[in-house]
DNA sequence: TTTGAATGGGTTTTT
DNA sequence: CCCATTCAAA
């Protein structure tokens, strides 16, 4: 039910706008999600066939967070699932499964990673005999990346080496049957554009759209947005471009500031009213990202108390924060009764979440890292998932070759060669002339067998897949076949390691029987697509799971918690500098920093270290240039800086006796 | 073809 | 410090 006496005047207006354009410009916790989640039920109410609506994010943690808000508030299960709530991606996904087949690409298309599409356009290189030592790869690969994120065709590129490059990229990617991270927002908007049925079949399906985090889109996003509104104009977009935190992804600001020029006709509302920090709080936010240059003026109040004061520790090194923040942390749980999932702790850079994990293992307290890939970057993870990509699509050429001969089974690289040049021979994918080895004369007996047992086993786990068998097994039934563990015993001399990883490949094959508990039609090409999309592995069964957050500022953005720790408020990490570039972007790194700092409810600890390890070396830390524009008034200096010393671990068991005596006290009193 | 040792290069942020 | 890649020997 929604409940329109829980929003202000100007978010009421915004909920039951019904068709046409519509703007909500607003600053941070203004309440613009709250307007989406409350404008999709109230659509339901009037009688919307959910099936028409659809709400896009930027993350796959902001899509999750809308759906349990959605469905908290529709409160209808069947409804709730008819909705389309998905991220950019998950969106072009879905049109192209439907749609690709007009682009020439098999419907059963996989999906590089980036590692995937660096390996790609290294072979592509090869091919065309340019030195990977002279040109990086890598460099082709941004550059690439950027064009289509740009809407550039490879027609449109003027340097003629990376023209080349990225149309024989172009090839490859459709010779493997594989789509590549942007391709997922090109293709559509390609199809959109080009094929009218298309277009008519997806802008006549979403009728109402919403986009949260608009200021996040880049310009083939726009013209995708612009192709599935264009049938009725009802398009909704909230965003905050103080909030503007991926331009170094093709995001650009103008996207939401000329929003009313791209649809003319716009309702534009703002939100000036912070319902989620306590005053002192905003009030630092503010003046942090008041100092931002070329930025539009815009100023957020509240209603509510100064609260407490922004802590800001100083501790001596890494590891000295991780412990002030994990005792801080569990001080609060316990002195303040706090739950566990009522913390998170934020920081720029995924590596910095080492010291504080390990730190939070050793006490025992419940943690959730978001984001992050470790998972999924495991070497023997990969190896597995190539596999089944390879069953799923044998096209699929960069993991064929990845696991072709692993574990090894004597196809080494001259044999592979000899493969690849028999392959162009007949002009047939790579797994295709393994298909027909036996044609191939180049190649030895003792190869050609090999790679007969190889196919024999794939096309046997295909077999699998057509029947409809469960994917846990069919993976189970791969590893027993390739005597994976074994390889790994054989590959790892170390027996604790070689452990560890078979653990690992268990933990695979458990997250697909999870999958397939709670998907609706499980099937192995759509796991694919979520390891794909979500290599976070955040699957997170436990929904509501006590536990602290762990998460980068980036992955935060649209979250709040009632208390936040931002570490590691540093020059170098906040902002962010990388050792011979000096590229950084401070105006996007000041708008990370706001981002982080109002993301807190009622307590907001920043910390920083005077030294840390880097490559191994003790370097000396200098304090974010961000902290000078709070006002020191604000702050309350904790740590090294602080009146008190940093808590000592006998003050702290001290405490923790106490407060056992005094619930044992509790106990006895019943 | 497989293997282990040497070497050199480098820490964003997300889908 | 930790990796990925490269290179040389078995
Ligand atoms: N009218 C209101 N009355 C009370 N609480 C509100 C109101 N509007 C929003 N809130 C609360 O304020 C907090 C922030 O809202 P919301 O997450 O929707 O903001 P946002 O603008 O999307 O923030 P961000 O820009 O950080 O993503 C939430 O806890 C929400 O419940």
């Amino acid at each position: 039910m929604v409940r329109l006496m829980d929003l202000n005047p100007e978010q009421r207006e915004a909920v039951k706008h019904r068709d046409g354009p519509m703007l909500i410009l607003a600053g941070a916790g203004s309440g613009k999600t709250r307007v989406i989640v409350n404008r999709i039920a109230y659509l339901i109410e009037q009688g919307v066939n959910p099936e028409h609506i659809l709400a896009v994010s930027f993350t796959n943690r902001a899509v999750r967070e809308m759906e349990e808000r959605v469905a908290d508030m529709v409160n209808n299960r069947k409804v709730a699932k008819k909705l389309t709530l998905s991220t950019f991606h998950s969106l072009g996904v879905r049109i192209l499964r439907t749609d690709i087949d007009l682009l020439n690409y098999p419907r059963q298309f996989t999906i590089y990673d980036p590692s995937d599409q660096l390996a790609l356009i290294k072979r592509v290189m090869r091919e065309k005999r340019i030195d990977e030592k002279r040109f990086d790869p890598k460099y082709f690969q941004a550059e690439i990346a950027k064009a289509k994120n740009e809407g550039q065709e490879p027609k449109d590129i003027r340097d003629i080496m990376l023209r080349e490059i990225f149309l024989a990229y172009d090839d490859a990617l459709r010779t493997c049957g594989a789509v590549d991270f942007d391709d997922l927002i090109r293709l559509p908007c390609l199809l959109l554009k080009n094929h009218d049925s298309v277009r008519q079949r997806w802008s006549g399906r979403f009728r109402q759209i919403m986009i949260d985090e608009y200021q996040d889109t880049n310009g083939v996003q726009l013209q995708m947005v612009r192709e599935l509104a264009s049938i009725h104009g009802n398009l909704c977009v909230v965003g905050d471009d103080d909030q503007s935190i991926y331009g170094w992804r093709g995001s650009d600001v103008e996207n939401i500031r000329q929003f009313d020029k791209h649809f003319p006709g716009t309702r534009v509302v703002k939100l000036t009213q912070n319902y989620r920090c306590s005053g002192n709080i905003l009030d630092a936010a503010n003046k942090v990202i008041e100092q931002g240059v070329g930025r539009y003026h815009k100023r957020l109040w509240t209603e509510q108390d100064n609260g407490a004061l922004v802590g800001m520790a100083v501790l001596a090194d890494e590891e000295g924060e991780a412990r002030f923040v994990v005792d801080h942390l569990q001080t609060t749980h316990f002195e303040e009764k706090r739950k566990w999932s009522e913390f998170s702790i934020m920081y720029r850079t995924n590596a910095q979440s080492r010291a504080l994990e390990e730190l939070l293992r050793n006490e025992r307290i419940p943690y959730k890292m978001i984001g992050g890939t470790k998972f999924f970057d495991r070497k023997e993870i990969r190896d597995l998932i190539a596999y089944l990509k390879v069953v799923n699509q044998p096209k699929d050429e960069i993991s064929l070759r990845r696991i072709i001969n692993y574990p090894p089974r004597g196809i080494g690289t001259a044999t592979i060669d000899k493969l690849s040049a028999f392959a162009k021979q007949r002009r047939s994918t790579l797994y295709d002339a393994c298909l027909h080895i036996d044609d191939c004369s180049t190649v030895g007996k003792a190869q050609r067998n090999a790679i007969n047992d190889f196919t024999e086993m794939i096309e046997n786990l295909k077999g699998k897949v057509e029947e409809g068998r469960s994917l846990a097994l069919i993976a189970e039934m791969l590893i027993s076949a390739v005597k994976f563990q074994h390889a790994l015993f054989k590959e790892y001399s170390e027996v604790k390691e070689a452990k560890k990883r078979v653990d690992n490949v268990d933990a695979l094959v458990n997250s697909m029987i999870q999958y397939e508990g709670k998907a609706d039609k499980p099937s192995l090409s759509d796991y694919l697509d979520r390891v794909s999309l979500e290599p976070s592995g955040d699957n997170s069964e436990e929904e509501d799971e006590d536990a602290v957050m762990l998460i980068t500022l980036h992955g935060a953005k649209g979250l709040e918690y009632p208390i936040v720790y931002l570490v590691g408020m540093e020059e170098g990490f906040l902002p962010y500098f990388r050792i011979y570039e000096s590229d950084t972007d401070i105006e996007e790194e000041r708008r990370l920093c706001y981002v982080g700092i109002t993301r807190a409810k009622q307590k907001l600890i920043l910390s920083r270290a005077l030294q840390r390890r880097r490559f191994g070396r003790m370097e000396d830390r200098e304090p974010s240039r961000f902290l000078a524009d709070i006002p020191p008034k604000l702050l309350h200096p904790m740590g090294i800086g602080g009146k008190k010393p940093a808590v000592t671990e006998e003050e702290r068991d001290e405490k923790f006796k106490s407060f056992f005596s005094e619930v044992f006290g509790m106990l006895e009193k019943d």
